[in-house]
RNA sequence: GCCUGGGUAGCUCAGUCGGUAGAGCAACGCACUCGUAAUGCGUAGGUCAGGAGUUCGAUUCUCCUCCCAGGCUCCA
């Protein structure tokens, strides 16, 4: 019998019999390896555990644990989703099925219109177990794209996909293998059931069954909203029932630190309906963190060279005719107001043409640059209705803007000492793993040339690249005006935001003709830089809150220590202490003893104070404080008033960052 | 903007098959004076998101508007 030689993940080669499938070779590996196994790939290329092997490949097993088989456990999973669909509502039409992180989804069109419920969830998921528990297998065919058309002959989305393929655009979801355009793959698993796939998939139904179906949605097919709404539905799976449940106890982890939900249980801020969508208000504690957070900002930039400037939140449209946002964004801006007989007025959505007016308000020379101007400067911008989300998506929103006009020889080293000084920042208030992402001309709608782009591009990729950290290319995210460095942060529970952004911009300048006299005596054009760290206060402010999971460093907290007399006639020394306290600067309140110690303790835990002080007979008597710190699990009785109050002062001196509690 | 689901006391929620509502916590009052996550009793608190329609009667049914959630699209 002929033979076969695949090349293993380790290096070794391994000689088997022509024909061998891949599990098979799973099997000759070890009867463990065949158990877990859910596909293979040979070369990189994922292919089904049936597929015989290639000679000279490189042949690996996919096992359920990986990040690799759990793909393909979602994508089975989305199948049989669909097959349910179908099952429960004859007729349907399904769309694609793609997975997603940590599971997948599945669009659907009903017949007559009908939607998804809530309680539509529970049937279909009941259904997909009996699917599960038929032990159906995934049979994979070829087909030409005429035999494709044929068997989705009453699949209208299915066909749409088929014939993208047939037209040689391989798009989303489209099964064309290895630049074959001209063949799809069904994957066939009962005689009612057949669907257009790329595969692998798991052998049999049977192999599934961890999984959960999250919620329905809406959505547009194929991602434009000109075309027809589908109706999607999101579920989750995994290898086992225990990493489900451990996914499940990671979205329950996440709710709990939603800042919308801290800030109401803190009472931080609030979006009284009276106000308006997206418009938030922040009550004395929530105004006391962005205080705190801004004072901080405005002493690093001044140590950093900024100048303060401010600037009106309205202003006539030629502005933004002549910057050029009326041109892209009009729909993203409030519409305006007519005043003095005619005469339109915009509110800002961005700060950026009031600095350039500041930056030509007088002869500027070589010797001023790099000039850099800063301001908290609050925007408003018009979001589309069902994008506003607590403090991240806003309508009204205050960005510590900062615009820095320089010559093209200083570009460089400004985009350098500007992205180590954002790094710098962000550290301070406690976010430490971060990547850059390198955004470039978007398409159809950027000015300037494109040896401009390619200058500043590869001017701030050089940039990126001295930082020592990960980058990643955003193609075609960039500004209209130019290509932006953005960084990105992991938080506390491992998800990823878009802090700050540095853009570099070579057409507002030349917009509003600003000009500086060089050494040469000629007028030059300088280059702009913008950037924001926080992005937008607001923003920032609820990403650190879920970081922090409304426990903030003592330096930014609110209220930094409370202070309890165990009995009434213990207030008088209580107030001592919380004089003592206050006159390091500390932010300290007294909780007065008509209601029991614990239900006071409790109380403060839950507001999440760093320091819970109890003061009674022995502390009277010893000049001491009993510490409860949070998130220690027992307190320290009996420390030295001046001990504590010098170890307080510090920290907040220091503005020391805690242990970030997963 | 689109789809789906929502909006009942400050918060979390129950309830009303159409006859105008209830709990816990919070608030307030009184008593309790206590050493590290909930003391007891009492009081007050609601145009049932807003408006219109159907009806003898609407918090409940219908429509519109506002707001919220999860998605889609968008994000200078």
């Amino acid at each position: 019998m002929a033979a076969v030689t695949v090349r293993l993940p380790d290096g070794s080669t391994k000689e088997l019999d022509a024909g061998t499938t891949a599990l098979q070779f799973a099997a000759s590996i070890g009867p463990r390896l065949a158990k877990a196994a859910v596909a293979a790939t040979f070369d990189g290329a994922e292919v089904d555990l049936d597929t015989p092997l290639r000679d000279g490949a490189q042949v690996s097993i996919l096992t359920a644990e990986s990040e690799g088989g759990r793909s393909v456990l979602r994508h089975s999973t989305a199948h049989v989703l669909a097959q349910a669909v179908l099952r429960l509502w004859p007729g349907a039409h399904y769309a694609i099925g793609p997975v997603i992180e940590d599971g997948f989804y599945y669009d659907f069109e009903l017949p007559g219109g009908a939607h998804f419920s809530d309680e539509d969830l529970e049937r279909i998921e009941a259904t997909m177990r009996e699917i599960m528990a038929e032990d159906q297998p995934f049979v994979r065919h070829e087909h030409t794209i005429d035999e494709g058309l044929a068997i989705f002959e009453d699949q209208p989305f299915k066909r749409e996909i088929i014939e993208a393929v047939g037209a040689g655009h391989d798009e989303v979801d489209a099964p064309a293998e290895g630049g074959e355009a001209a063949q799809v793959s069904t994957y066939w698993n009962s005689p009612a059931f057949t669907d257009l796939c790329r595969g692998p998939h798991v052998p049999s139904t049977s192999r599934l069954g961890h999984f959960a179906l999250m919620r329905v949605a809406g959505a547009y097919w194929r991602g434009d909203e000109k075309r027809q709404q589908l109706q999607r539905i999101y579920g989750t799976a995994w290898e086992s029932d225990k990493a489900l449940a451990e996914h499940l106890h990671r979205r329950a982890e996440a709710e709990r630190r939603d800042h919308r939900k801290l800030g109401a249980e803190l009472d931080l801020f609030s979006f009284p309906e009276e106000i308006g969508s997206g418009l938030p208000v922040f009550h004395p504690k929530g105004g006391t963190i962005r205080r705190l957070m801004e004072d901080y900002s405005f002493q690093r930039h001044q140590a950093a060279g900024y100048q303060f400037v401010t600037t009106p939140h309205i202003t006539k449209a030629e502005l933004f005719e002549t910057s050029g946002h009326l041109d892209w964004f009009a729909d993203g801006m409030f519409p305006p107001m007519e005043l003095d007989g005619g005469q339109q007025y915009y509110l800002k959505p961005m700060n950026c043409p009031f600095h350039v007016l500041i930056f030509k308000s007088s002869q500027r020379s070589y010797r001023e640059l790099p000039m850099r101007l800063f301001e908290f400067g609050t925007v408003y911008r018009y979001e589309k209705s069902g994008v506003v989300h607590g403090l991240t998506r806003v309508r009204g929103m205050t960005q510590d803007d900062a615009h820095i006009f320089c010559t093209r020889e200083q570009m460089a080293d400004e985009l350098h000492t500007t992205l180590s000084f954002v790094l710098s920042l962000l550290r301070d208030f406690g976010l430490e793993d971060f990547f850059l992402e390198l955004s470039t001309r978007p398409e159809g709608k950027a000015v300037g040339t494109p040896e401009e782009w390619e200058e500043a591009t590869e001017t701030l990729r050089t940039t990126a690249l001295a930082m020592d950290l990960d980058l990643v290319l955003d193609e075609g995210g960039g500004a209209f005006y130019g290509p932006k460095i953005s960084v990105q942060a992991r938080d506390a529970i491992g998800r990823t935001h878009q802090m700050s952004t540095i853009q570099l911009d070579f057409q507002t300048p030349q917009r509003f003709e600003a000009e500086y006299i060089g050494a040469d005596n000629d007028r030059h054009r300088p280059i702009m830089i913008h950037r924001a760290l926080f992005g937008s206060v607001e923003r920032f402010f609820a990403i650190l809150l879920e970081h922090y999971a409304g426990a903030l460093p003592t330096w930014m907290s609110p209220e930094q220590v409370r202070v309890l007399g165990v009995r009434d006639d213990h207030e008088h020394y209580a107030d001592k202490v919380a004089d003592r306290l206050r006159a390091v600067g500390a932010r300290v309140t007294v909780d007065p003893a008509d209601e029991p110690l614990g239900a006071r303790i409790r109380r403060a835990k839950l507001l999440k104070i760093p320091y819970i002080l109890v003061v009674g007979d022995e502390d009277v008597a010893a000049g001491t404080v009993g510490v409860n710190r949070r998130g220690s699990a027992r307190p320290d009785r009996g420390i030295e008033l001046t001990e504590f109050t010098e170890m307080l002062e510090t920290e907040i001196a220091e503005r020391r960052i805690p242990e970030v509690a997963q």
